[in-house]
DNA sequence: GCGATCAGCT
DNA sequence: CACAGCTGATCGC
């Protein structure tokens, strides 16, 4: 595609067109409640959250895309002035939630996974790998950009753990560290496998409500002695104030794909015995790159980290590109960029 | 006084 | 390093 032509996530330059993917802090930049720059192209979704965050949105520059239907644009070409019509489909991105945008138009097609997570296992990943072999059995994708966050075969979330770690407190309050959006897989998973529902703050509750998750979360805190609340609403100290008073033990969890962010705590790994610490190795400095990142750390007597994310792991990478075939490839995320050099140079060529 | 932007932190 | 923010300072209106 010609320079100037291609559609992105980023609002504080001047563009033709405004694409959306998603409504993290990262991806909006440039947007406000005064946006009046021009159309913008999002998700139903998105389009329901977008006037929580920005109350005084004008909905009419507003242009839904429905996911796995074509929808067509029209663009001025930079150089001959003429009009070109395009053409933009919008993936689940099962992230936050958020979508991914392939573009097509007349001499190629461009695919923006932005954040995005691939499952590999579940029926709903079956049927989003049909509905894209479907797209792409006719269209070649000339460039893949592609959320390389997580691209390095040290990285795995397996979401069961969390279950476990709740499951064997029972007698414990549970407190998990998120965001304003994302996330809520996680929780649905622990709320459906434990059978409990899950408090959130009023403003969280209305996301939710929002999102259609309707029944498994509430903001009574006497229904449930599981509890997400905002991550930078807690901490160590925090925690260790619920634990001054032992009627109320409480233990915390922070979910992150970013395990190093979370730093032990000198002194505190053989304290305790309890299953866990028996059943989940205690992870060393230097597994930090080439080891298995998978399993739990309980870096403090009242706080664990579990590796979990929203973006895709290795694996699922793997799969997506494998998947997509496309002729370049370029990461979103740069200092990743060198683990996908690594490993995927084989097959594909990488636009730098 | 408000919103937008940025530095610093996690 | 970097997830997806938060807090506080500063600047323009």
């Amino acid at each position: 595609m010609e320079k100037g032509l291609i559609p992105r996530d980023r609002f504080t330059e001047s563009s033709q067109t405004y694409f959306l993917t998603h409504l993290h802090t990262d991806h909006i930049q440039g947007l406000t409640s005064k946006w009046g720059k021009g159309s913008l192209f999002c998700s139903k979704l998105t389009a329901k959250l977008l006037p929580f965050k920005f109350p005084d949105f004008n909905l009419s520059l507003l242009q839904v895309v429905d996911l796995h239907i074509w929808h067509s644009f029209s663009l001025i070409s930079p150089t001959t002035r003429s009009q070109i019509t395009a053409h933009v489909m919008a993936f689940d991105a099962n992230h936050c939630p958020g979508v991914m945008f392939l573009f097509c138009r007349e001499f190629g097609c461009l695919m923006y996974t932005r954040d995005f997570l691939w499952e590999v296992d579940s029926e709903r990943a079956k049927d989003a790998r049909s509905r894209l072999l479907n797209v792409l059995k006719n269209e070649t994708v000339d460039v893949l950009y592609l959320d390389n966050t997580y691209c390095n075969p040290s990285y795995d979330f397996p979401t069961r753990e969390v279950v476990d770690i709740i499951a064997s407190h029972p007698e414990h309050d549970i407190v998990i560290g998120i965001d304003t959006l994302g996330k809520e897989e996680l929780l649905i998973h622990i709320s459906r496998v434990l059978n409990i529902k899950i408090w959130v703050w009023p403003e969280r509750l209305q996301t939710m409500h929002l999102l259609g998750f309707h029944d498994t979360f509430t903001t009574k805190t006497s229904l449930t002695r599981v509890r997400a609340v905002p991550r930078y609403s807690f901490s160590v100290e925090t925690l260790e104030g619920l634990n001054i008073r032992e009627d109320y033990p409480t233990i915390g969890i922070m979910p992150s794909g970013l395990l190093w962010v979370l730093k032990p705590v000198k002194g505190d790994g053989n304290l305790f015995g309890s299953l866990l610490i028996s059943r989940y190795k205690k992870r060393q400095p230097s597994d930090k790159l080439d080891g298995n990142l998978g399993y739990v750390e309980r870096y403090h007597q009242y706080m664990f980290s579990i590796p979990y994310s929203d973006h895709s792991c290795f694996t699922e990478i793997q799969e997506f590109i494998e998947l997509v075939q496309p002729t370049n490839m370029k990461g979103i995320v740069s200092s990743s960029s060198c683990y996908m050099l690594t490993h995927f140079t084989t097959s594909v060529a990488f636009v730098v």
